[in-house]
DNA sequence: TAGTCGTCAAGAGCGGTGCTCTCGTTTTAT
DNA sequence: ATAAAACGAGAGCACCGCTCTTGACGACTA
């Protein structure tokens, strides 16, 4: 990685991956409006315009954070499920779900990068797509997996889906191969909950209202677990 | 309302009114952050520094567009909610959360400004909360007076909340007098799970993958209202 | 080895921002 | 009528992202 051939080339990627973390630094203790090149460059003692040779503008240096923000994200997120046995999806589901709510919590400003209100006057570049669906990929996975263990029983909470809705799943429902439609409804909602509650907490809609949110949380787990048709 | 007593009162509040309709017209169009006092005071034809006679900070100016937004959409909401018959419980919760949706899609500013990422530096004063929680109010209101009518039966999802999850939903249950902690943790998880879709589609999660965003969400809320233990 | 070429940090500068202070003027209240 | 309060205008401060030019240093090549 640091095998750089010529001085320069090593140089250059030393100051690089300074300025990316004095960055992240500044991004977590300001949030994202509060990153300012000009600090970045007054902390390494450089002049700002001297930023400039490595990252062109400053939403090249937002585009690099928030790549860097998906990958530790999907990172963890792997390494969870990774880390538990594979037939038991239930337990999968949970740990991989609270590692997601963990890394969003301590690092909030990050999440709000990745998952919050998008910048403004920013536009993602394509580069993000790639490093974006790592999370939910790993759900897709462990729901497919599920499925194919015959371990899914959806529970009827309502009228099944029209063809029309089940349709318009299918892009997610290429996370989870084999599995039906039906099915991949159910967990792109469980994945909009988790989301959703994950929103609501960093961004304090729970604050002086519910105090010891991770046990409530992993109790929303199970019960999304169960919409899902995961035994228990 | 204009019957402001001298001239001066009167022109006050004219030029207060223009300030913040020109704010959040730029904010319907840059964004939060695009939102500058001094371009403000520009399409009025005053100098920058006469906004400061009507409000003391960029944040200040920003609380009442917040405040605005929170009423907008919670009088929506609450109209919304007054068109349904009264014991047509599902049609109520169908009706509110699409018009939530519907308001969100169509001012996506204002609605980051609400449920986004909160806006660096900025911290919501204690004025805001009582415009923030008229939604909610909306939806423990209908689930309250389902339960009474005896319209829910909780479908049976997981384990039972322990006594420490239900209690942490006390304040939430304030909503919902006499509804069981069960079904008011049940109601908390379909908000989060409501705005989280609502968070996703704004802010361009569901971008190239699900196209007929209402059909699907629309699908989501029968199944939510399932999990909520409404008939249907 | 000598020379050229590319890369680099530095500095000045442009237009923009939020915000403060002062200074006359106008309107209100006494 | 006079004192007090409110007001718009202007200059100015410190900061921002970004551009352009300049001079020095390192790395390849003749």
């Amino acid at each position: 990685m640091t095998a750089g051939r010529t001085a320069r080339e090593r140089v250059r990627a030393e100051l690089t991956r300074e300025i990316t973390d004095i960055a992240r630094r500044q991004l977590a203790t300001e949030g994202a409006g509060g990153l300012s090149l000009r600090a970045v460059a007054r902390e390494m003692g450089m002049v700002s315009s001297a930023i400039y040779r490595y990252f062109p503008s400053r939403d090249d240096l937002l585009t690099t954070l928030i790549i860097d923000g998906y990958n530790a994200l999907g990172e963890a997120v792997e390494r969870a499920d990774a880390a538990c046995p594979a037939g038991d999806f239930l337990d999968r589901w949970l740990r991989v779900c609270h590692t997601m709510r963990d890394w969003a919590v301590s690092h909030p400003h990050e999440y709000a990068l990745l998952y919050g209100s998008p910048v403004p006057g920013y536009q993602a570049p394509q580069d993000t797509v790639a490093a974006r669906v790592r999370d939910v990929t790993v759900l897709g996975r462990i729901l497919a997996e599920a499925y194919q263990a015959s371990a899914i029983t959806l529970p009827d909470l309502g009228p099944p889906p029209s063809p029309a809705v089940v349709a318009e799943a299918a892009d997610i429902g290429e996370l989870m191969p084999g599995v039906p439609g039906e099915v991949v409804l159910r967990g792109t909602m469980a994945w909009t909950s988790v989301y959703g509650w994950i929103n609501f907490e960093v961004f304090g809609q729970f604050d002086n209202t519910i105090e010891d949110r991770k046990t409530v949380f992993d109790h929303l787990l199970r019960v999304l677990a169960g919409t899902m048709g995961l035994t228990w």
